[in-house]
DNA sequence: ATATTACCCTACTTATTTGGTAGAGTGATT
DNA sequence: AATCACTCTACCAAATAAGTAGGGTAATAT
């Protein structure tokens, strides 16, 4: 099951994305417009930004900005900063592998053998799309 | 990620599948092959007798055996039943649709966009495994 | 300069899910 | 009749997710 984090974040980058000009937009704006809990998205921009995928500004006038193209953010990236790993079961992960407790050897494991398709169907399917490919046109 | 209920559940039906006939084979036993906690996985196999996939027999020389080839039993039927919805978010589930609260128009919703496409890569890997498939040859 | 705006950070709380335990009950087999 | 092994109900503890609270700090406009 998708997090409400990785949901709001993507929601978030998204609105961000929509945006016609670069200027920053306000926590409270994005959280009004999307029925975002104001204080919830606070730590994922937060956490966004701490990531590179987005800038901010302090003061009057200040919010959080995009500072790539919608074309460059790939999923693959956002989701592995929302969510954690796309794969669902750590013995086959590219970026948080970890080796089972039980399961003496992973070639032997039917588990391993079904989970590794599931995540390289999964991962085609981030590798495939940034972040301008899932906005809606209007 | 995947929930050990569904790990363990798949692997005692590889570990029936690959048994030579079709006598029952006793909880425990599964449990001490498999490193998984017996009392956790009576109620796992139990499931998966309600569900259709296992038969039982009591008393002395009981156990669970499967009820059908392995080449019938398609994953996405096991999946379903031991972790539940196969899509990453309610509102775009086949069998366990739900409607977003937030979320106006899901047409509108990059999100559903993604995971939609999520879903349906990893619904082309389940369909096309059977049990028999992700048996290890040996 | 200073007041204001709006991000930054820490800590806490609550709800839900997961994984596991305990023990009595029931039905079949030998 | 005894034993074996599944069946059922109830409970529990740890982890994670989701959300709250509130003060701190930096930048900007005036």
């Amino acid at each position: 099951m998708l997090s409400k984090k990785t949901k709001y974040g993507l929601k978030a980058l998204t609105f961000l994305a929509r945006q016609k000009d670069q200027r920053p937009v306000q926590i409270s704006e994005i959280a009004k417009q999307e029925n975002i809990s104001q204080k919830f998205l606070e730590s994922i921009l937060l956490n966004l930004r701490k990531t590179g995928f987005l800038g901010s500004k302090k003061g009057k006038g200040g919010g959080y900005y995009l500072i790539k193209n919608p074309e460059e953010i790939v999923m693959t990236d956002v989701i592995r900063v929302l969510e954690g790993p796309i794969a669902m079961v750590p013995c086959v992960s590219l970026n948080f592998y970890e080796k089972c407790d039980d399961c003496p050897d992973e070639k032997l494991c039917s588990v391993n053998k079904l989970m590794l398709q599931v995540r390289d169907s999964a991962l085609a399917v981030y590798r495939n799309n940034t972040l301008a490919d899932i906005l809606i046109p209007t």
